[in-house]
DNA sequence: AATTTTTACGAAAACGTTTTCGTGTTGATA
DNA sequence: TATCAACACGAAAACGTTTTCGTAAAAATT
């Protein structure tokens, strides 16, 4: 590493002040021109740049937020930071984005790291380990250092913060009327342990969408995914015993992409003789043979409103902040998984 | 926002100095055990956390690189920010990613954030744009500052840096070979516009393997791909006039999964008719119908790498760093849009 | 010629931390 | 009772910056 160039190495070149070289490379006009002139010329020369350590601990902010994701190879989640990312940068706001991989620990660390005053406020999104342990002591902690905290999509009730989420249990009923409205009789839930909470929102939509329609919930039907375990193996026992559904619900894109391939296996065409929905942003959807149906989740919107919450919190001069909770509406989108709707409410 | 505890307030609290605050709290021997114990409780009380910008501007660094990615709803980036970011957690290194969205503007102005101190080190993958531009003094000036810098995959020949590139040429000759011992006569070749380092690469590797197998090269059959325009459209050109090839070569994974569904649109199947391999390591690959025959590129292996070149050039004392390239060894994943091998030399 | 204003710069504080080097007070030792 | 070590703490520098205030000299005004 070499050494970098500061004020001072520049006031000992000329023999001028530290405070002297600050204002003349500010243009001051308290500087005379003849020494502006030099001490510009030498620190462009040797291409000096303000440590912005230094201005930050001035300063006392940092223009930095961090982002903490349980995992980047997911689709969802780089859209809703693609969102955050945008506005931060129109805001004059640089983002840092930490993995948690999943993992409470990472999670924890990752916090902690952020917290001792490298950014000025964080964004998060729950690891599912977190959520299983159900400990939220660091967020806490994190509220009470002061630093405003904003929670999307996985977020946790018990936590005051401000959070964004996906009407996800609003999306989940309408996948699910869109597969009654158009037939289905026997629709099957692919979703995650319980301890997901946006898993529970989806499966409540489920739940709510067949009471509706007065039908009955068959228990067979709800499948909880152990990521652990090869997905495939589990979902064959939807298809055996000559009792398989015709309409599937999952609770991501993965899930609907993997199902759709073992209903083919057993022989089942798609949407023919089981229409699939997933619930996703996702790439994959568009490339799967049917393509698939999703409940779109508008993650870069997500992304945008989480910044947005943030920033109105970082520069709130309240000592109680009002925290708020934004929900972001999901919708349809329509592909070949699924047969044409048959008119009534869609 | 709250206002942090510092340890000038806890002195004041006490009565007692700042730097015996410091010592009670790293639990100095200086210090009686009566006022360590005071201190201590009431800072844990408080939630004291030392401020790591304070700290880093005296240490001198940050234990923070920087990542910088073209795009992040991209699976290749996303599996080589994960090797990034799990060996540099194991070094105790936090890692920024900031995303240029292929334009060399946002390139140049995340570079300067990170530059002025923030970091210790940053990671690049070169925007498209700045391909382009052919214009990298961005780059130089950071060397200039003194700021080890690592390019992985799309890097630039004339910045003198430590860079990590996957075996592009070997990769496309591997999968064009494949195709060619499977029996394709005539193979396409789906590609990126010239400036794209990585497609050149590639595109290179295709050509070297028709001349090595004797195999004419008919430029209709390459088709360089315009991001800004539909690829659909620009993909039909292959399938009219009833002279389509019987074997493509794409190099990247959503040109070769679209070129798939043209391809079905035509009414051709893949693989009798034609045989497509992609280039990726990405998600919809195994989604597909059929799934995707691609050459693998070890995104993890060269994120892992390129941090541990960074790490090199940090810890080194050396004024004059010599800089190293890391060739990362590509294979090819054999799924279904390939026929069986027959035989041959692979 | 005396006064005021302008010019051009320096000193010092502030941000929060760590660490080295005092230094005054005890208590023990010769 | 001197001398010395041990103890418990404080002062100050250092990291790099910005900014307020102070001030000497020069220039302009009366």
């Amino acid at each position: 590493m070499k050494q970098k160039i500061t004020l001072k190495k520049i006031a000992k070149e000329f023999g001028v002040s530290i405070s002297t070289v600050s204002k003349a490379l500010k243009d001051s006009h308290e500087i005379s021109s003849e020494l502006k002139d030099k001490i510009q010329a030498f620190a462009k020369y040797y291409h000096y740049k303000p440590n912005s350590l230094a201005l930050n601990l001035r300063n006392q902010n940092t223009k930095t937020i961090g982002v903490i994701i349980p995992e980047i190879v997911h689709h969802f989640f780089t859209t809703v930071i693609t969102g955050i990312e945008k506005l931060a940068n129109e805001k004059g706001y640089n983002v840092m984005i930490c993995l948690s991989n999943e993992s409470f620990e990472k999670e924890v660390l990752n916090l902690q790291m952020l917290a001792n005053g490298v950014v000025d406020g964080i964004i998060v999104s729950v690891s599912k380990e977190t959520e299983e342990k159900d400990d939220y002591r660091h967020f806490t902690e994190l509220i009470n250092n002061g630093i405003p905290l904003v929670m999307f999509d996985r977020v946790v009730d018990e936590i005051n913060c401000s959070k964004v989420i996906a009407d996800d249990k609003g999306g989940a009923i309408l996948a699910t009327e869109q597969l009654i409205h158009s037939g289905c009789k026997s629709i099957a839930l692919l979703t995650t342990p319980d301890y997901v909470s946006v898993g529970n929102e989806r499966r409540e939509g489920y739940l709510k969408a067949l009471k509706d329609n007065n039908i009955e919930v068959n228990p067979e039907l709800i499948i909880k995914i152990d990521d652990k375990i090869t997905i495939d193996e589990q979902l064959s026992i939807l298809f055996e015993g000559g009792k398989a559904p015709d309409g599937i619900f999952a609770v991501n894109e993965i899930y609907a992409a993997t199902v759709m391939k073992v209903a083919n296996e057993y022989g089942f065409n798609v949407p023919e003789d089981i229409e699939v929905i997933g619930f996703t942003d996702g790439l994959i959807s568009e490339f799967t043979t049917p393509s698939l149906t999703t409940v779109a989740q508008h993650g870069r919107a997500m992304g945008r409103k989480s910044f947005e919450l943030l920033l109105d919190e970082i520069d709130s001069q309240e000592v109680e902040y009002q925290h708020k909770t934004n929900l972001i509406k999901t919708d349809l989108t329509i592909r070949n998984s699924t047969k044409k709707a048959q008119g009534q409410n869609l």
